[in-house]
DNA sequence: ACCTGAACACCGTTCAAGT
DNA sequence: ACCTGAACACCGTTCAAGT
């Protein structure tokens, strides 16, 4: 029989929590010692769900992905790859934290792989072979996650002045610039 | 007159011995404690140099920056990129820790700009306006670090294992096809 | 099984003091 | 002007103890 009483804490509260202050305050703000505060909790409480940092971190990236729809179901390669990046994107940018969170060393979650079975799928209907469409989707998946960094971190102070980029720069329009440059580069190289 | 006493520290000194350091023991690794170690020092006297950490290690990534030479003086626009890019790859993993600290918010100094400005003035010669070369150069930079943070960190154990990217992946082959699927992109992108 | 409280070994940085 | 030494306010995490 298990435990009746009810317990305080679980990995989706504390998930759901991490997420919150993410969301909140930006990535690296997420503290161990903020967390279980937020949650009305000792720090260590919460090494029974996870067992360190990095671990909570992988579940919170891990729980973000699964909730995306990468495929979409469209039919042409070309609006494939574009529903794809444009959600990876869209989540990016509801949760700031998210490309950080990728980035860091061994926070990754399996998840990372859902939207690259589904580009790569739409890769290799353009044309690419499988070792083709593995590189072509690193182009993509650099591309997004750094554009989503730059607009989540906004302009540099005193760096991005000098130039006229800074008040001005329509991150939308960069993205779909990019986007569009990068399947034009992939029809391309297919045709070689 | 000025002291002429010898001084123990100096910015070049101490931006030499974190360069060091980063090349040791990777990017994060670098500790204002252990950096006064390494200089026979105590941890606040890199404070009389550098107003923080930050813009220390703004200092470092200056100094790489600066050496690197992204013009190599070629004909060719497509030649012009890929040289200011295979020269943006490599001291980035020369410097592991190079893409991290340009990442870091505020880390990034002035010195980005250069390779910009190659990357630009090859763009616009291809035949994209001034927004557009800004656009795609974007697309350009965000891949070349990307890679470059990939193929430092290594494969994520457990991630990359369970698909045959791991031991084999070329990284160099994986940078080439994407730096001419990019090319490749603006070609198409400047005949519309 | 789950949570607490105190402690450890770290950080970057401030401050007052030395020369 | 430059460096030291002690201290402050943080970290993630270990460990022993409670229930």
């Amino acid at each position: 029989m298990p435990d009746r009483r009810v317990r305080t804490l679980s990995r989706d509260k504390i998930v759901d929590a991490a997420l919150d202050l993410i969301d909140q305050n930006g990535a690296g703000a997420v503290t161990m010692r903020d967390l279980a505060r937020a949650l009305g909790v000792t720090p260590m409480a919460l090494y029974n769900h996870f067992g360190n940092k990095n671990e909570l971190l992988r579940g919170v990236a891990e729980h973000v992905i699964d909730r995306a729809d990468f495929d979409g179901g469209v039919a042409k390669w070309q609006d494939r790859l574009r529903h794809c990046f444009h959600t990876l994107r869209r989540i990016c940018l509801q949760h700031p934290g998210l490309p950080t969170m990728l980035e860091i060393e061994g926070a990754a979650p399996a998840s990372v792989f859902r939207p690259m079975d589904v580009a790569m799928a739409a890769l290799q209907a353009a044309g690419l072979d499988e070792v083709e469409s593995a590189q072509a989707y690193f182009v993509l998946v650099g591309f997004t996650l750094s554009q989503a960094t730059y607009q989540a971190r906004g302009p540099i102070p005193g760096l991005h002045a000098s130039r006229q980029l800074a008040a001005d720069w329509d991150y939308d329009a960069g993205f779909e610039y990019g986007l569009e440059l990068i399947i034009t580069g992939v029809s391309g190289m297919a045709e070689r």
